[in-house]
DNA sequence: TTTTAACTTGAGCAGTCGCTCAAAATCAAA
DNA sequence: TTTGATTTTGAGCGACTGCTCAAGTTAAAA
């Protein structure tokens, strides 16, 4: 007894996760995100409820997709750590120029809530647990596998694997550095087998 | 014949570096800045010209400032290596909670200004450039002295320790994790030397 | 076909933004 | 002491911000 919702809402959460990724939270203003998603205020707001409350959405949506991502190249490679690796290359080489920046929008998101009891702070924390847990689960794979020695715990690994490849992103975003980035690469998992 | 001027522009620019730094350029207005400074809009535009004039400074006078530091570390030890770390450490660990922010003001700068012609996204890449020269010509020292093998050029140190510092800024951004910092540090070290 | 609850629309509100400029204040030189 | 170039002041401008809500549109249920 209604009328339908017109807009797809996973199509529009990763169109404004695009734009607040690009852009980050404060640059983006909310006419930006109605032209992008192509909706009217009253309908992002009756969606969303703010303009936090979409980029809380987007930010969920980006770890999902990452994650998403890790599999599909975990279970398309013959080991771990060759799958970790088609990952990296592939985020930092690969989508270079068609990714909305370098960097992890979780990093830019912890880096640019300064306030440390805001809630966007604290969710961007939450999700790097997450996926540094997720992460975790990954390295133990790779350890009973035989693929890494057992001196360093799983959670170790992951941690230096999020050290490395946030300080590659870092590094890399900008125009022309795409010379160095493959040695780079090699370097962190050539190191990693060396801990 | 005139007047002079009241305020001490190095400590201004400092002041506004602050935060700056903290809050990121966005989500700074210029009544904050005002508010910091003690200086009237006038006063502040007739000197620095525009709100991205103040940014420019500031941004230009943090890495005066860390070069400085780093410079401090240095003299004061008796290794090069020893006060690179202690410099490292300084950073991560020491002044936790008095450093407005965690991440270092280049990398915040570098992830915050997406338009990649805008002056201010230039002006990062340049300084980043510049941290990176001035950063070769210490491990330069520390190859000559035998700190270090040549295995690696000066340069490839120098980008191997922004990558790994870049990297362990951004994951001990929050409150939480200073017991791991000291061993992460450890590593970074103990691997620059097996490179 | 009529009803009616759900959804969409967009003009526009109250507040904040970066910034300006005429007037007041200041102080070295005359 | 007077002069006059220079700096400081702060009210406030026009643009933009996040967001609201009354009016209009839609389509399933009656």
């Amino acid at each position: 007894m209604a009328n339908k919702v017109k807009f797809e809402r996973e199509n529009v959460v990763r169109v404004a996760s695009q734009l607040f990724w690009q852009k980050g939270f404060h640059a983006t203003s909310t006419r930006d995100l109605q032209e992008a998603v192509n909706m009217r205020p009253g309908s992002i707001y009756s969606a969303f409820g703010s303009k936090e409350g979409l980029y809380c959405e987007s930010l969920k949506d980006y770890t999902v997709q990452m994650k998403t991502q890790i599999e599909g190249f975990l279970s398309s490679a013959d080991t771990v750590l060759g799958g970790l690796r088609a990952f990296v290359e592939n985020v930092i080489i690969k989508t270079k120029g068609c990714s909305p920046s370098a960097i992890c929008m979780l990093v830019k998101a912890n880096s640019e809530f300064a306030e440390k009891d805001s809630k966007l702070y604290e969710l961007s924390l939450d999700l790097m647990a997450q996926f540094e847990a997720y992460l975790t689960q990954i390295f133990e794979q790779a350890i009973n596998k035989g693929e890494l020695s057992n001196t360093l715990t799983a959670v170790e690994y992951a941690r230096f694997f999020q050290v490395q490849f946030t300080g590659l992103r870092g590094y890399f975003n900008r125009p022309d550095v795409e010379q160095f980035a493959e040695p780079m690469i090699n370097q962190m998992f050539m190191l990693m087998r060396k801990l």
